[in-house]
DNA sequence: TAAACTCCTTGACTCAGATCAACCCTTGGA
DNA sequence: TCCAAGGGTTGATCTGAGTCAAGGAGTTTA
């Protein structure tokens, strides 16, 4: 039955025109000409994927990279012993996969519905090659994760509880509004993609201890809460100074 | 005094021939033909750093790029109230600064006397438009990078302090042995590049803890020490099972 | 030759966050 | 209509690592 549900959105699925994209402008395809684009469209495909789904586990063959159209997933790191740390949050226009590497390196978790724009990993290095738009934006968008990676590494090396939570939930706030289009004035809402269990992970922390957190920044008025997910943030500059960062906000991302 | 040093320092570092140098087939500049190769060796300087000196502030203008030639130096963010964050740590043939960028993102600190190959930023950034190989090389580096990057989130988020020490050492100890080609048969013998504060910077935990953890690695036998900084480690195996690592070693890094 | 550093170690005490446990609410079968 | 499961909260208790404090060992300065 659930397999019915996934054949289904397959078959739903058809091929976009690369033109009408959502992601055309952010993916790794943001700078190729038409031309490069016209090669590229004929060796994608798509995939979607169910909230809960796992992409890849980590050590698989991995014989295609992608870029996330459309959802959320989690890229996850385990011990052998069951411990577990999320190392990446992937968003549309993310890019999956690493060109030159067979194996995959991490868990792919899909954690909403989900639909990924794929191509075979051979014939992609081999564009790569060839177009080098491809590879120049590529390298800025891997430059551009390496700077969120060391940003995460503060957080989970020096930061409170608190402030750890405070930061998640700046993030997620600050990457809804870019996409919203709805800028930085007036209180901002947005629904948090993530279930404590999830945010513990990415945080190095525990679910009880996001629980009692997120409570407590609550109480203080940092944040409102409507249902469990629905997040209302009246000040964001109080937000970030919760979250131990400079008030004036910081770059892009 | 220390500046009469610093200047006698820079007489001594005559050009090197790209051909001689010894990071040559891991640096940015490896996959270089020889054409290219001479262009670099046009635009390129060098600098030399002593212990203990910034080469960078976080922040600053920066219209440099470059490698590092020999030495090590550490990258580090640092919190409003002193907090501070270890993000990386600079090895011979690492690359320094990002095409594009204006501003350096970290502090930049010399913990051993250093040289670096330097290239000012923008015919830098004109030649990688122009030859590949440059943005090639430098996209494999940055995954690299971006996958060490994530190892350490899960080491910041989710290891004991002991653990945290263990894999550290291990870290240390493998690309010692990479460098200096001893393989890993037999005991391993190095010594660490950081004081104890450097270590704790890196591991997100104080000085004292890290002190701790060392000596009862120590008093364990998972490690021996001649002096503070002279580290033999009889079992490779073993310290990788205290690291929480799976125990057949891992990938090259 | 001592004083002043830097780097490191060790002990005693504290506390933030983990652990263990009980319980609530919502959803969706059967 | 109930029951089971997933997600979330809250309380009591425990503990690993932080904090504060004293002191050692080796080097550089004067």
């Amino acid at each position: 039955m659930a397999k019915l549900a996934i054949s289904e959105k397959i078959a739903h699925c058809a091929p976009v025109d690369c033109g009408d994209c959502p992601i055309r402008h952010r993916a790794v395809c943001a700078r190729c000409e038409s031309d490069e684009l016209e090669l590229l469209e004929q060796i994608k495909y798509y995939r979607n994927f169910e909230a809960g789904q796992t992409v890849i586990w980590s050590g698989d063959q991995m014989d295609f990279v992608a870029s996330v159209v459309s959802g959320i997933a989690t890229l996850t790191q385990t011990m052998e012993d069951g411990r577990t740390q999320m190392v990446g949050l992937l968003l549309p226009s993310d890019f999956v996969g690493r060109p030159g590497r067979e194996c995959a390196a991490y868990d792919v978790v899909a954690t909403t519905d989900m639909v990924m724009c794929c191509f075979r990993r051979k014939p992609f290095e081999q564009m790569m090659v060839r177009t080098p738009h491809i590879a120049q934006r590529l390298l800025e968008m891997t430059l551009d994760e390496l700077d969120a990676a060391r940003e995460w590494m503060l957080v989970l090396g020096r930061k409170t509880a608190r402030e750890k939570i405070a930061s998640l939930i700046a993030i997620i706030a600050r990457r809804d509004a870019a996409l919203s289009m709805q800028g930085m004035r007036g209180p901002l809402v947005f629904d948090l993609p993530l279930t404590r269990e999830a945010m513990a992970d990415y945080l190095g922390l525990t679910l009880e201890t996001v629980s009692r957190q997120v409570s407590a920044l609550k109480k203080d008025g940092v944040i409102s809460l409507e249902g469990k997910r629905r997040v209302t943030i009246p000040d964001m500059g109080r937000l970030l100074e919760e979250a131990g960062d400079d008030s004036d906000g910081g770059l892009l991302v």
